[in-house]
DNA sequence: GCGTAGGTAGAGCGATCGTTCTACATCGTC
DNA sequence: GACGATGTAGAACGATCGCTCTACCTACGC
């Protein structure tokens, strides 16, 4: 089950969701044809299964354990971002690359929004930060979608304005 | 030859580029399937066009005609940035989302980087920060993302963002 | 030791895809 | 008014797709 999940999002997040056929999800997913169908009833619901399995990956990567002072902690959850793009996501966010392959899902634009929301409620009360809410979310996308191009530097400036930012709201 | 560019980018942006078929594509190209595989002898090209299309457009409508100031350029920028997010792409930059669609693609990913070198670049320029260069980048890839979910309070946040930008810098 | 639940392997189905090709219309030029 | 270039409409193709189904194989409770 959640061997499958993990499969999948394996392979969604290598190839894009356009490219692998139910065959090749199924060899990532490592169990039969019959057996893939019968957790995930269709195609689409292998995408949305991939990105639940994601979703809870990315926050606890993310936001477990982070230090209680707010400056450390938005350092922290900066350079979690970093590693995780570095080792996960070469090519920006798998929820926004997923909406963008099939914008008509209603199911895949609300996952987009809770994933979105928790992450931007997550990182406002690590940070003390609630007024600068979506500031903060803002520059999380910031540095996922300039990572691809711009590695460690785009990671230098996001903790430039995350700065900033705390210094300006107090 | 520009109408059937238009019309692949409207088809793309709409539906995203999975959904729509070669048919679809001719039909918002406004021509013959026979002509619109001599202008574009594939589906791939025709990515291509409809991304070459809507880099120049973009270029045109964010970057011409600012004002010298650089802290007025700056605002103008973001605020057409905006714009074009209200009434071109409600779901966040379409070379991202190519890209996302189509991992494998060399030539997608280049189109990519010369479009956000292109804008980065630009922004640079138009306000006088050389040094803060990804930073710059960073404030649009956020606003263009967080836009589809929180509209004018993400214009707000890259706004205040990049005026820490400017302020910091002298 | 046998029955049942749940697995695998893989052939097969209809639909749709990208692409090509044929047949016919239109138009500016001599 | 005939001609070649260029366009349209749409039938036809092989391939591939998502999905279903059949046939067989385990493993475990009674």
């Amino acid at each position: 089950m959640n061997k499958i999940s993990a499969g999948l999002e394996r392979a969604f997040a290598n190839r894009g969701f356009a490219e692998p056929s139910v065959e090749d999800l199924r060899d990532a997913a490592g169990v039969s044809l019959r057996t893939l169908y019968k957790y995930t009833p269709s195609r689409a619901e292998m995408v949305l299964a991939a990105l639940e399995n994601r979703h809870q990956r990315y926050l606890a990567r993310v936001f477990d354990d982070l230090p209680e002072d707010p400056s450390e902690a938005l350092d922290t959850i900066l350079t979690r971002v970093g590693n995780w793009m570095a080792t996960e996501s070469s090519h920006g966010c798998l929820f926004h690359a997923a909406v963008a392959a099939e914008p008509r899902s209603r199911p895949l634009r609300a996952l987009l929004e809770r994933h979105k929301a928790e992450v931007a409620a997550k990182a406002a009360a690590a940070t003390a930060l609630k007024g600068a809410n979506i500031a903060l979310l803002l520059i999380i996308e910031g540095l996922t979608q300039a990572w691809p191009l711009h590695k460690v530097a785009a990671l230098d400036a996001a903790k430039r304005l995350g700065l900033s930012l705390l210094s300006s709201d107090r």
